[in-house]
DNA sequence: TGCTAGCAGTCAATTCTACTGAGTGCCAAG
DNA sequence: CTTGGCACTCAGTAGAATTGACTGCTAGCA
């Protein structure tokens, strides 16, 4: 019996070529055409040179290893979350068409604007490229040096505090202290905040003032308030291109509603996509997804490094059935963009 | 034949009380049901003491003057645009329910934070307490003084220019200048910008140098792009909440994708809302709306005014059967807690 | 031993038919 | 002007029959 098997049938991660090949032109006719892929599709499709029957019994194989499943007995078969897991881990780095490609470049080259506009446009483009809804996350701001601060007085117990820094960012924050302020305690608070905090980062350590007056209690809450460990996420943008698309790829109201609910609370989605790059997995399938509702949907992450340091992240949502190879390849070279883009801010 | 005819069949915008009661019935069940409206469900409705066929040969009556159709013969009768149009302008202000009017109320006494947070949270309540898409547009703020104002080296030709206004709004602007500028200019500039704005409003003039130095050229470029007239909503802030009941309240996909796009598209969004508030109208009803898109949507409007002038509005988007009454309530309640929320603020 | 052709079986989807029932329009009588 | 009654229409539904795209299995072949 033990004869030098070919096909060892094991049940770890690893298939023989044929059922690869299969597994794959499974995937591929599915993205394609929606429907259950039978026996005699694959035999068309993939450069296997065997009978239908040959390529049946291998699909059983399969379904019995969970990398497909039948709709019905009399229907095709259709990937599992663990079949399309497999057909990414497999992929080999796609490349991008050059029509793609130049559009990109031609976007990038041509986009101006603040930081803001840039991701938001991106975002769009993205969304238009691809068809799918795109997600593009903007990091917080905390490394560049502070130009300017500004603590404005809107009632008596509360100011604004305006925070500009060097790469353009603004950030507001409330101050809220237990005294009445008087106008001209607050024009010093911002005077003293500004020679206090004038090129630091929020990283950095200053030295407040202990005195116990009005004047410097402000300042040390600002700079509390400034220097005070965000609650996560704080400050990260999010920029969400296509949700109408949502309504197109999606099938099922529910479902559609769920997700588009989903898009609506931005935390969710900053902690989705952070989720999937914190285990620097560039795709999360189905039911891979944290969130239920997503058991549907593929998402697809590529971040934004700037000097080593991650400051974003580009992402597309769809279903499942969704072309990977094109797609990773395009949020691949859209990070790549904007990384360069910002690369290129910083050197001038 | 010249009796006292109490019913004349005038082709007017009247229609006698008979008529008008069962116009009103089909659109109450209508709403309510979602189904066509049969005579005899009008006679159980309505207040009216007469048979089936009465209301029958009413109804052909009111279908000959567009008010009504019927989607198929034996089908009952459907109120068409116009028949909601009649309904909601003999609609008599309506009061909204003891526990929604609380619920606004609690929810206007324990928002907090920055203006842009309190829309933002105002769309989201609305949309849920609606079950319907909300749209809260916030007004440009040049009425308010600056506070302060800096100017920020982003590369050799490339500045931004920050603008703090007392209300705490903070608005940024790109500035370009075709020189390479020396880093103690852009400094030397902010200083001079500072001391010509500081205390003014965007609409006040204000004598800029007219040396042909880098430092007076970048102070005339900056107050040149911070007067100038915007292009129309620039500074308008769109908030949106509750797309995803988008996917609930219309029916067809192609439906709710374009609406989506609609909602995706913040522009539009504005002159929506704005064609609404400029003739007046607190509603427009399907084909009313000037995008076909919008064909099968009801739009309400109410207006934030502050001091007389409009600041900002407070929108409701769903389907034409809608109800009409206690929406039209609820927009004009949130609207007007908003009015005395910012009236507050100026105040104190 | 592995591949293949062929066959019987399964079952979603489609088509057809008949039927139901909500609702109309019209008419004649009150 | 109103109303009851009647014939008619037609979308929607339910059931039966048909189709066809699959499969699993088995027996024969290299």
């Amino acid at each position: 019996m033990a004869k030098q098997t070919p096909t060892p049938d094991t049940n770890h991660s690893n298939l023989d070529q044929r059922k690869a090949s299969i597994l794959e032109a499974v995937v591929a006719e599915h993205v394609d055409t929606a429907q259950p892929v039978g026996s005699s599709a694959v035999t068309q499709n993939a450069k296997l040179e065997v009978s239908p029957a040959t390529v049946r019994s291998e699909m059983v194989a399969l379904e019995r290893q969970g990398y497909l499943v039948q709709p019905h007995t009399s229907a095709g078969r259709v990937p599992t979350d663990k079949g399309y897991r497999y057909f990414v881990d497999h992929l080999k780095a796609g490349k991008l068409g050059a029509a793609k490609q130049q559009h990109i470049g031609d976007f990038f080259a041509s986009v101006r604007g603040e930081v803001e506009d840039v991701l938001e446009q991106t975002a769009t483009m993205l969304s238009k490229l691809s068809n799918y809804t795109a997600v593009v996350l903007g990091g917080s701001s905390s490394t560049a040096p502070i130009v300017s601060v500004q603590l404005v007085n809107l009632d008596a117990h509360h100011q604004l505090l305006v925070t500009v820094f060097s790469d353009g960012t603004v950030l507001k924050h409330s101050v809220i202290v237990d005294f009445e302020v008087d106008h001209n305690d607050v024009a010093e608070a911002s005077k003293q905040l500004n020679a206090l905090l004038h090129g630091t980062t929020t990283a950095d350590k200053v030295q407040v003032p202990s005195r116990q007056d009005d004047v410097a209690t402000m300042v040390r809450e600002s700079v509390a308030v400034l220097h005070a460990e965000r609650p996560t996420h704080e400050g990260e943008q999010v920029f969400i291109g296509g949700s109408s698309k949502v309504a197109e790829s999606m099938d099922g109201v529910d479902n559609v509603r769920n997700v588009l609910a989903i898009l609506e609370q931005e935390l969710v989605v900053v902690s989705m996509i952070e989720e999937v790059l914190a285990e620097d997995v560039a795709v999360k399938i189905g039911s891979e997804n944290q969130l239920e509702t997503l058991a549907s949907c593929a998402v697809i992450v590529a971040p934004v490094t700037v000097e080593g340091e991650t400051v974003g992240a580009v992402g597309l949502l769809g279903p499942t059935r969704i072309k990977y190879s094109e797609l990773m390849a395009t949020t691949r070279t859209v990070s790549e963009h904007l990384t360069r883009h910002f690369e290129g801010d910083k050197e001038r």
